[in-house]
DNA sequence: ATGAAAGCGCTAACAA
DNA sequence: TTGTTAGCGCTTTCAT
């Protein structure tokens, strides 16, 4: 492949001439020229692996996933748009929601000089960030937090969200309401079980351990345990699921046991998907702001990796919208359940 | 950070001792053992920028794929695991369907020097892609073809998935059979459409013109097209979608149209996701294996980044699988539709 | 078994 | 405005 020098020579100039053209620096307009009809003429590309030795930046940014799911997807989606239009490229690793992966990943990526990280953290283990920090690498929290560490984040009210969502089942009278948790040692999953249990608090209502399950956020393990509190002698009339795979899980149990929703059983989502409205009844669902999160996160680790480190640590605490359809409604009118639909198709 | 320099300084060896200890060479115990304690000490870890300039390889593989969608993304994880496994990074892309932008991913990932690249072009054209080849860059296609091009490729077999679709219909006594299709310039649109009308030609059967829309794959486009078929004084009696995204849409209106599936309408769809089968009823669908697609992908490109240029082009023709569900039934005894199921719940 | 030294392709002082 | 040159951190002959 053809090399600076190359362009260099064929357009009888020095490599430091050419380096000029390729970096758009004062260059006479007809040297300029001549380097651009080299470079034309040798199909010359720069090697930016070349580049990023010697001026020790690589223009990348990591993102460290759970998950290639919908959820992350969305996000990353939006950080690689951003990023991509500042002239960075995004890496996308997967760390399967398992800490060592996810220290591996960081390595590797460290190892590739990234100029910045972006985490979803699988746990509070915060030693292998700490390093990259360290190292002058910036690293930015999504989504979930890692406690005692001084790190920027882009985070989702929780806590909020999850309280908004059962209390509007309170506030229609359910009383009897069921959670299905995520892992409590991930911050979505212990804030989201937190704004379910501040409900309660607030309405002074006794809360029923039975019906308090925990799961893994994973699609099987909102299978099992919306089994688990359906088959218990006094079934809660109203569920919570923490997050869109326990929901998805809990969906097809909730067919294939012929539950009907929300006859028997009323459900609120965290998260939102695609398909949740074309459900029979749709899904009352915590929508949560995925693309603003990727923007915001790919904002403020854009203006780290630029040397800006004003209001260091920086927190995002994005809000999560509730959204009401069809599968809440009031115990008492049933019968109006498929006209509770209130979202607005936004295809 | 520390370098080899630092390293060699502080266990009183040369770099290139280092080096032979990073690489695995044979170093005798003593003075490997001086070395991995001055690399613990410093907390030294490799410049991959830098062994990549001089070792001309990047262990990094590009993946261009036309969005963050389910089904990319399923095979990207195939992709990225089995990638990993052999040493290597993957750098996920995203084309936005857009050709434009996937010749700027391309040439962005070329300079970046990945060891290969695989590609779900957006089109039929392939400059870009031959420029990469001509520079020594293995190419390998994932999902869609582009004719006339000297390339690995990794596809679906989508006439007779297709095929078998719509013959499932007639054979089951539909005749009035709509199709939407994808974009007829990218393979998989025009394969499919191809498998739905070799079932009208060898089954000798009539086609309805007014039947066959073709849409973009975006699942606005299928709700736009299913609504314009049930407009028809003689609406289908049932319906080939033929991409998950279109599916998305088309049932979304059907919610919205109070059109009983299947008793109004018989679906098949091309593409399987996991909430397809809590819709109610859940979906006929033909299945694409996306991990087999991702790991045979990645397994190709490894070959040939290594070097092992044998049977080149070698083209992978994966078999799509039909799983019938609730939502085609003999257009006879629709009161059975409950019962068709009869897929294996793999959570 | 180990070290010296060249060089991968580029940028950035510094000189001219 | 342009050229000369050093050097980013590593690997890899070639010597020793």
């Amino acid at each position: 492949m053809a090399t600076i020098k190359d362009v260099a020579a064929k357009a009888g100039v020095s490599t430091a001439t050419v380096s000029r053209v390729l970096n758009g620096e004062r260059v006479k307009q007809e040297t300029k020229e001549r380097v651009l009809a080299a470079i034309e003429a040798l199909g010359y590309r720069p090697n930016l692996v070349a580049r990023s030795l010697k001026t020790q930046k690589t223009q990348i940014i990591g993102f460290v996933v759970p998950d290639f799911g919908s959820f992350f997807m969305r996000v990353a989606e939006a950080v690689e748009e951003i990023l991509n239009s500042y002239g960075y490229s995004l890496i996308v690793c997967n760390s399967n929601e398992d800490l060592t992966r996810e220290i591996e990943q960081v390595q590797m990526l460290v190892e590739r000089q990234v100029d910045g990280l972006l985490v979803v953290p699988t746990s509070s283990s915060s030693k292998h960030l700490l390093e990259a920090q360290k190292k002058g690498i910036p690293v930015v929290l999504v989504d979930r937090l890692v406690k005692g560490m001084q790190v920027d984040s882009v985070l989702v009210d929780n806590v909020n969200g999850a309280y908004q969502a059962v209390e509007h089942l309170v506030t229609m009278g359910y009383r009897r309401i069921g959670v299905i948790n995520g892992r409590l040692e991930v911050t979505t999953g212990e804030e989201r079980y937190r704004g379910y249990l501040r409900v309660f608090e607030d309405y002074n209502l006794p809360i029923a351990e039975e019906l308090i399950r925990t799961g893994d956020f994973s699609s099987q393990s909102g299978y099992i345990l919306i089994k688990e509190l359906m088959a218990l002698p006094h079934p809660p009339q109203a569920v919570f699921i923490a997050n869109c795979y326990m929901t998805m899980g809990a969906m097809l149990a909730i067919s294939e046991l012929g539950i009907r929703v929300p006859e028997d059983l009323a459900i609120v989502a965290f998260d939102d998907m695609e398909l949740y409205r074309i459900a029979t009844p749709p899904l009352t669902v915590v929508v949560q702001p995925m693309e603003e999160i990727g923007k915001t996160a790919a904002r403020l680790i854009y203006k780290r990796v630029s040397g800006d480190n004003s209001d260091f640590p920086q927190m995002y605490r994005l809000k999560p919208e509730l959204v009401v359809r069809g599968s809440s409604v009031p115990p008492g009118r049933l019968e109006a359940s498929s006209e509770v639909t209130v979202n607005k198709v936004a295809l």
